[in-house]
DNA sequence: CAGGATCCTACACGATACTG
DNA sequence: CAGTATCGTGTAGGATCCTG
């Protein structure tokens, strides 16, 4: 997690950031919105190339966070479930706007990016 | 920076997370939206906290991604004066929806934290 | 299955110089 | 003023092994 001491002074939305934004959140939020409550192995498989460490982690964080809710079946094997809270869900209509905002715009990032490295490099390879 | 590899595989709004949502680049965005057209030493001003190398390497970036514009002043002193772009300003109605979010929920994630810490930890100082 | 415990490494960031 | 260069470090994250 980010230290969260200082950005903030400058900036009203950055708590929001932490919270909401930090690694591998939004695809865990994601994958739990689009394919509903689901297992830890499901979530792994489905977010490519996270380790169980790490995706353990954020889950922790996420439902800290009231964000996600874990849900603890004993049984053996164990069962555990995890769902998008009402409190995520009301994240949607701000990923949906993000998306459109990418749909818009993200090849105008890569234009700038590219107009960018163009001028400043000239002629070098890596 | 992020590295930007996996994540967005499960996610579609991963790569903007990378590019307006990385470290510093809120408040950056932020106090360049409120107060306007400023030169580096305001913004190392305003945006407490941040050192001189690291508020560098994060306007670069912005610049690069089309974000915000760089205008250099060959003068002694120089002077250099950043400034939001068209595309870092059609960020805003986005950031407006977080900071409605924020209002809205922070106090429930504090809520949701303050209810987990206490279920999970019952009698530790620390 | 769903993770906890350990060990290790890379890199982002901080601190401190120094320049055009 | 507006940065670059260099060095040192904390920690997030990866890899591996182990358990209820």
């Amino acid at each position: 997690m980010r230290d969260t001491a200082d950005p903030e002074l400058a900036c009203p939305i950055s708590p929001v950031v932490d919270i909401v934004f930090s690694r591998w959140t939004t695809p865990i939020l994601w994958v739990l919105h689009q394919f509903g409550r689901q297992r830890f192995v499901e979530l792994e498989r489905r977010i490519t190339a996270i380790t169980p460490k790490v995706l353990t982690q954020r889950l922790r964080q996420l439902e800290r966070d009231g964000l996600i809710t874990r849900t603890y079946h004993a049984e053996v094997p164990p069962r555990v479930e995890y769902e998008i809270s009402e409190l995520g869900l009301s994240l949607a209509p701000l990923f949906a706007n993000l998306a459109d905002w990418a749909t818009a715009s993200l090849d105008k990032v890569e234009q700038a990016r590219a107009a960018y490295d163009a001028q400043k490099r000239p002629a070098r390879s890596l």
